[in-house]
RNA sequence: GUGGUUGUAGCUCAGUUGGUUAGAGCAUCAGAUUGUGGUUCUGAGGGUCGCCGGUUCGAACCCGGUCAUCCACCCCA
């Protein structure tokens, strides 16, 4: 057998049937949780103009960002003009002469997009759901891919907290029904604006964010040293470090935080908000959230509200994140439609339930019963039962040839098909056939009239 | 982008200081077994040792490069 040469460009994947089955699984229970809360489907290209996505990012963003090559570079009438444009891509810079269009890098962008080129048409608040591949051009490791979906839920139009509320309590539920155990974190920006008012100005924001996004990873002294290196004061490094030190209930914490930066006026409208937030789910089935002020996110477009999710007991990175953002829609000379949307990274979602066995056993089971074939006469009256199951909506199918039983059995367990229905000889003479529960090992006899009324479950 | 790990049969992996024809388990196929599988036994097929080059009388093994993988960093879902 020779060996096949091909292969998958990194960070890509094939998906056979169990795999697809079980992220099937998850995306319809996305998709259903989205619908019941009101969200709309949208669906957007696969590329958009680079410039659409250029800056959306920041600098690191900007760099993960797959271009595709224009067409006719080798066109010899404008070689001049492409051998300009490679000077420029050598230089660090993009010139639509060499690449004008990208892999979209998220769903949120494109949204803005979206809603900045059809705002005439959309009725505020608009609701929408998107559930679609995203391309980064990362270098691939444990739960990080090249190629990976998000299921977005975004409200826009609306500056209500209601939506965080909602998105939070949505977050929840799915998780609830995907059964797997999450604590979902919250903070808010405003807060952390306040933070760096209060240490040396609002344009440290991102040195100090990102310096303390990396606490529980690298540890309160190594935080501290980077803070210094980003060029804080002792004075400053003091009041994060009892920034850092908050710690209890969620009240407790946000108690704490009152004391340090409530008398701001974005840390106070920051934690009013929060607490607005929190204050909902009192009267609810509390869901599992935690305030944590080191949340941060990388994502600068983001200015209220933000979330991010943690799979308890997995070795993972965040499997879901999201905020608010006063004016995405600005970015495409559209001001002033504010929102909020949530995210959910389906291909960890699906790493960690594979890791803690999560997935329900129905999930693989594709065909709910197996006709054997025991000859050509008992084939034939197979084929005919089995186009009445079919259409009573019974998942089934025939073994494609007359073989010894041997192998009909280990087909069925292959492809985890639970009923064997059995029609040999004797069972045709008497009008009736056997079904086997290979789950149980269990088999009765029934008559052919009532196989159509038999519970294939 | 930076650093490291690994790459031998479909899968998981052995393979001595470099030495004849590269092995095992599982899986597959066939038979033992003509209408009740999963156990057991027997046998068979399946490898350019990731790829390219170098050192050597001789390379799966040493060296260089390259590709892929996994892991960590950066960043992120």
């Amino acid at each position: 057998m020779a060996k096949p040469t091909v292969s998958l460009p990194q960070g890509t994947r094939d998906f056979g049937p169990d795999t697809v089955r079980k992220r099937q699984y998850i995306f319809s229970t996305i998709r259903s949780v989205f619908e019941l809360y009101g969200f709309q489907p949208l669906e957007t290209p696969a590329m958009e103009n680079l410039e659409t996505l250029m800056g959306k990012y920041g600098e690191e963003g900007d760099k993960l960002i797959f271009k595709i090559l224009n067409n006719g570079v080798d066109n010899k009438n404008k070689e001049q003009l492409f051998r300009d444009g490679f000077e420029k891509i050598l230089q660090g810079k993009n010139t639509k002469d060499i690449t004008e269009r990208a892999l979209r890098y998220d769903l949120t962008i494109p949204f803005a997009r979206y809603v900045a080129m059809n705002q005439g048409q959309l009725s505020f608040p608009f609701k929408r759901y998107q559930i679609q591949p995203v391309w980064r051009a990362d270098k691939p490791q444990r739960g990080r891919y090249r190629e990976f979906y998000q299921c977005d839920a975004d409200v826009v139009g609306s500056t209500s907290l209601l939506n965080e509320v909602e998105l939070t309590i949505l977050y929840a539920e799915t998780f609830k029904r995907l059964g797997v155990p999450v604590e979902i974190k919250l903070n808010n920006r405003k807060i952390l604006a306040a933070l760096a008012e209060v240490c040396g100005g609002v344009e440290k924001m991102i040195d100090i964010t990102v310096a303390i996004d990396k606490l529980d990873k690298i540890g309160i002294e190594k935080v501290e040293g980077e803070l210094e290196q980003r060029g804080l004061d002792a004075d400053q490094i003091a009041t994060i470090r009892k920034y850092l030190q908050v710690t209890g209930s969620n009240e407790e914490r946000i108690g704490q935080i009152k004391a340090l930066l409530g008398s701001t006026t974005s840390g106070a409208a920051g934690i009013s908000e929060l607490e607005f937030i929190l204050g909902y789910f009192d009267q609810l089935d509390r869901p599992p959230v935690a305030v944590d002020f080191t949340l941060a996110r990388g994502l600068n477009y983001y200015t209220g509200t933000i979330f991010e999710v943690k799979a308890l007991g997995a070795n993972m990175g965040s499997i879901g994140g999201g905020g608010r953002y006063d004016d995405l829609t600005g970015l495409f000379g559209v001001p002033g439609i504010p929102g909020v949307g949530i995210s959910f990274g389906v291909d960890r979602i699906y790493d960690v339930m594979d890791e803690l066995n999560l997935f329900p056993p129905d999930v693989q089971v594709g065909s709910q019963a197996l006709f054997f074939n025991l000859g050509d006469a008992e084939g034939r009256k197979a084929f005919s039962l089995l186009q009445h199951l079919r259409n009573a909506g019974v998942r089934a199918e025939l073994f494609h040839e007359n073989t010894k039983f041997d192998k009909q059995f280990k087909y069925a367990e292959k492809k985890n098909i639970p009923f064997v229905i059995i029609i040999g000889s004797k069972e045709l003479a008497e009008n009736n056939c056997v079904i086997k529960d290979l789950r149980t090992g269990e088999q009765k006899s029934v008559s052919l009239d009532e196989l159509v009324n038999f519970s294939f479950l």
